[in-house]
DNA sequence: GGTGAATAATAATTCAAC
DNA sequence: GTTGAATTATTATTCACC
């Protein structure tokens, strides 16, 4: 279910430094929602989700 | 030169909607500023520059 | 409209060189 | 410390299907 899942992912990346679609994947599955890295691709554009650049280290998605 | 090729990127992405590196990359040219796929990725990155998804179409570049 | 599987497109990193 | 060339990693899209 998409509402649901995007709910969650919402959650997870307030929660945690995720740095990569496929960290979420993990994450998601984890929660009992196991899902595709298209579909989180997808999701990452509806709801506005940004990679934003750490100074000097990594990347991390967030909302804007 | 670094530091002027960056403040070249924070021009563009600010005049124009820039969706991907590549066109990053022509345009730096077109302002006599040539440059790398690899040397613009790690720009975007120290200037904390971020790819953000418009809704229903295209990601453009910007800064947060 | 939503998804998975596969693919194409894009971007980050590595490595060598300067 | 900075860059280019190449590679790897990551992400967006396409296509078939439901």
């Amino acid at each position: 279910m998409k509402s649901k899942r995007q709910e969650k992912i919402l959650e997870l990346i307030a929660q945690y430094a995720i740095e990569t679609q496929e960290e979420l994947l993990e994450r998601l599955s984890e929660c009992g929602i196991p899902s595709m890295q298209a579909t989180v691709s997808r999701d990452i554009k509806e709801l506005g989700i940004i990679k934003t650049p750490l100074k000097g280290s990594a990347y991390v998605y967030e909302l804007p």
